[in-house]
This record gives structure tokens, C-alpha cells and sequence, in this order.
DNA sequence: CGCCGAATTGACACGGTTCAATTGAGGTGG
DNA sequence: CCACCTCAATTGAACCGTGTCAATTCGGCG
């Protein structure tokens, strides 16, 4: 089944396999999920702005193919990427009425997106697909999660650390969606992205980078990132698996306040 | 009406006035609201852990009183804080089916709380009361916005400008609920708090407070903040109101990109 | 072959941290 | 009413992580 396929297409059915691995589906919700895919696709090309910040959202939608990022700007022109958007993400989709984009989203690399408006309505019902709205709740849920490891790692953690960090939870991201093959995943984004990502300079992220491959942590070459030794990036960038977090159990061994 | 109140006591009808400023309220819901308020109060003491990460949230709450943190921990004994929480303001109240809380929530102060599982419903309900449900919309709008704002300040400002803009945050938040007359606030957040919120040690909070001081931006003695000059604060922080995201108008004059 | 954006490198400056005292303020008990 | 205790605020000095500036090299593409 797993063909070679373009550098840039998704794998088949990625909408049905993230959302089927995070609630149980029926034959409808899972065929909803399959049309969404068949549907025709809008291509923003690479650095085009997707959505403008503080604009209503009309038409949410899914990536299909190719990365984003969703940013902040300050007025002299620094800028800070708060959410990395790859294929398999939902852009401008939530439940709440009227919504209003808080972010510019720009196109990372040439971008597919398939419209998410019939989701988004089935959201809202609550009660006509319960199971795309359990994996809707999850989804949401661990985009939180990402936002708060991601103020932390700017926050609190040194460049090494951050930079571990980052490099796990898009690992673990990719995975979920079957973008990631034994730690090594296309990784399309310029170091000054990832700059802006990561609260540091272009130059210092070049710096780390090296340092990283000189640990023998990562490959990074070709616009594709393999990670050599996954303890040592877990340790270095104490990095935490949101699996936990999406279940019922309730973790014993958390870092807890005294 | 503004009569002499204990330090620590709400304003009354703290949260009738909040929700009501965001979307018109019918009687039903005004009194739903007035009735939380009357409700028993659970009391923390300063210091405690109200919330801890990774557990099911089984009942979401308002606070009445005081203040309390939403904090993520490293292992090595770091700490972000996320959030951080005032009268007014719920934790762990969200749409979501089987919520957990992503952090650990930690009271600042002795602190008030009450009970918010008829809210947590009726905005599941979505139907039964409008306004309730619009206004927590934008409420958690809001929410995520000053999320971005904190994640921009982590990762691309200066002290003395995360400072600013995180003041100005505050005196935003602290207004709408009344707990702000002329640009003055109670300020219980010791420089160590403060630290972990700004990402900053807390020797640098010191000297970026003092030289708030030397520069006539502000005053801060006897657990109370005044702002001076918030001219100065609002473009040293590069402060965006999130007003203007909290309406149906698309803002033109927000930073662009190219 | 030549061009252009991205990656890389070196030298230096600076913001912020760390360590180690010292001062100050509020609360308690004698 | 004062002595004492404790925790927060403040200060100084040395240190270091990261930013800035300015080239230079590399790699893909026309």
C-alpha cells in the first residue's frame, strides 16, 4: 500500500487515519472524512499569506499537502511563529460562532487545503457525529497542549533544549499522521523560519543545529530531518508525549510542585 | 454603588458585569450568573495547588477572589507560568467532552472560587442560554489570544518590553472587571512570580521594575501597581488591545505582512 | 556558467543570569 | 513597645548565552 508517491502528497486517506487513531468512527463520519480528501483543493503558493490576522473566518480548512506556520507580529518587524502547521492540521477551525483569525497564517512551502466548513457544522451539532467530535475535541486539546510546551521552551529553556524539543514534537506530530518514517521526516522549513519559531537568531539556530549533528542527534540534509538519538533529544529537551494527556488516566508521575 | 470594600472582596456581581459586557444577557441568564456568586465559595490557601496537570477536570470554577497561576513545570525544576488567573476568570472550564487540565494551577494568594458545572453544560447546550454561550465564546477568545501575546513576548522581546506589555495586559483584564480604577490595581505577584511569568530571573524583574520607576512609567508599593504613563508602557510593549478581535469588524490597520 | 537565496563562519557586543550579600518590611512573641 | 524572625526586595560583580554585523561558502536552478 505504501507506494513511492511526490515529495509533497500526503499519504492516502490522512484525515481518516489522524482522526480514526484519536475516536472511534462509523461508516458515515469515516466517509465524510474520505469526500473531505476528494474535494477540490485551494494551492497557496510558497510565502503567500493563507489568512490575515483579525479577519473573520469564513471557510476553515485541513492541510493536505505542505507546511504553514500561524505568527505574531510586533511593529518593527519581529515576528514569532506560535504554531508550526503541517499536513493533516486544521487551519481556522473551532467551535465558537463568529470566529476571528488571531494570527496570520503564511504558506510555508506550496500549499494544498481542502475546505472544512461540513466539519465544523458537524462540530457545532455535537450529537450528529460524536465520533469526528470526540477526535475534534482531542485535536484541539493537543493543540493547547503544543502551545503551552511551546511557551515554556521559549519561556524557560535554553536553545539546545528548545531546539530538542521542537525537533520531538514535530516527530511526534508527523508520526500521528504516517508522515514519519523511523524518525526521519521532510523538514521544508529555512532556518530563519525556524529562527522565528524558536525565539532565537538565524545565526544561533545554524550554531545549534551544528552542534546537534556533531552529537550525532540529528541528520539534517536535503530538507529532511532524521533523528539519530531520540534519549538524548527526550532528555535534552525534556520532552513530555502528549499521549497521556489525551486519555481518561490520570498521570501519577508528573514533575509535581513539591 | 463603589463603596469601601475588604481588600480582597470582589466587586459585586463580578461576573454578571464581565459576561455582560460581551453579549446581552436575558434575565434568565443574568440570574443564573448572580446565583453562582451567592453560591458556597471553595477557599485555597496561598500557595496551594488548586489544580494539578494531567488530572480530569470534574469541576470547572470561577474565581471570585485573589489570584492563582497556570504553570508548567521542566524537570529540573524550571517553571513557566502560562497563565495567570484573576477575579473573574474561570479554570478548567471549556466545551470539551472529559476536559483535562494541561497544567498545574497554583493559588497566588488565598483564594475564592466557585463552582461552575451549570455553566460548563449550558455552554455545551449551545442553545438553551445564548448569551451565557456567546460571551464565553469570546471569553475563551480572548483567553487564547493573550496566550499569543504571552508566547510573543517569550520568544521576541526584551525585558523592559515584556514587562510593559504584560502590565498593560493586566490593566486590561483587571478593568473590564472593575478591579481597576484609573490605572491603578491591587498587584500581589511577588518578583519570583513575576520571573516565572516573564521568563525572566528574578534579579533582572528587579532592575526592569526599578527603571520602570526611574522612567515614570509606573509605581508599585504595598501590593498595588499604577500605571503613569501608559503612553510610554503601550509603544515600549507594542500593546494590541485585543478589542478589535473581540468584534464582527476586520481591523485594516493591523502589521501586515510585505 | 552565473545567479540568488540559504547556510555557514568569525569576531565582538550586550542582555540577562548567577552567586552572594545586604537591606527592608510585615508579623509574632516576649 | 521592642526584639526577633522570615521572606521579599535590592544591590554589586563576574560570567555566559545569544544577538549582531559582516563576510564567505554552498547548492539548486535558469
Amino acid at each position: 500500500m505504501s507506494t513511492v508517491r511526490p515529495h509533497n502528497a500526503p499519504a492516502p486517506n490522512l484525515l481518516v487515519g489522524r482522526f480514526s487513531a484519536l475516536a472511534p468512527l462509523d461508516d458515515q463520519e469515516r466517509k465524510a472524512l474520505q469526500l473531505l480528501e476528494n474535494k477540490t483543493q485551494h494551492v497557496f503558493q510558497h510565502d503567500t499569506r493563507v489568512l490575515r490576522q483579525g479577519v473573520e473566518i469564513h471557510t476553515p480548512c485541513f492541510i493536505v499537502g505542505g507546511w504553514a506556520s500561524a505568527e505574531w507580529q510586533l511593529h518593527d518587524g519581529r515576528r514569532q511563529i506560535v504554531q508550526v502547521l503541517v499536513p493533516g492540521d486544521a487551519i481556522g477551525l473551532n467551535v465558537r460562532a463568529r470566529p476571528v483569525s488571531l494570527t496570520h497564517v503564511v504558506a510555508r512551502t506550496d500549499l494544498r487545503t481542502v475546505e472544512a466548513s461540513g466539519i465544523r457544522s458537524a462540530w457545532r451539532d455535537r450529537s450528529r457525529m460524536p465520533g469526528i467530535c470526540a477526535a475534534l475535541d482531542l485535536i484541539e486539546s493537543e493543540y493547547e497542549f503544543f502551545l503551552l510546551t511551546h511557551m515554556t521552551r521559549l519561556g524557560r529553556q535554553k536553545a539546545y533544549e528548545r531546539t530538542a524539543n521542537f525537533i520531538l514534537e514535530l516527530d511526534y506530530r508527523l508520526s500521528a499522521r504516517g508522515l514519519c518514517i523511523n524518525g526521519s521526516f521532510a523538514f521544508p522549513l529555512t532556518q530563519e523560519t525556524l529562527a522565528d519559531v524558536l525565539g532565537l537568531s538565524v545565526v544561533h539556530v545554524n550554531r545549534t543545529l551544528q552542534q546537534m549533528r556533531k552529537d550525532g542527534c540529528i541528520t539534517l540534509q536535503g530538507g529532511r530531518m532524521t533523528i539519530l538519538n531520540r534519549e538524548a533529544l527526550t532528555t535534552a529537551g525534556d520532552f513530555i508525549s502528549p499521549a497521556r494527556f489525551m486519555t481518561r488516566a490520570a498521570p501519577s508521575d508528573l514533575p509535581g510542585i513539591v
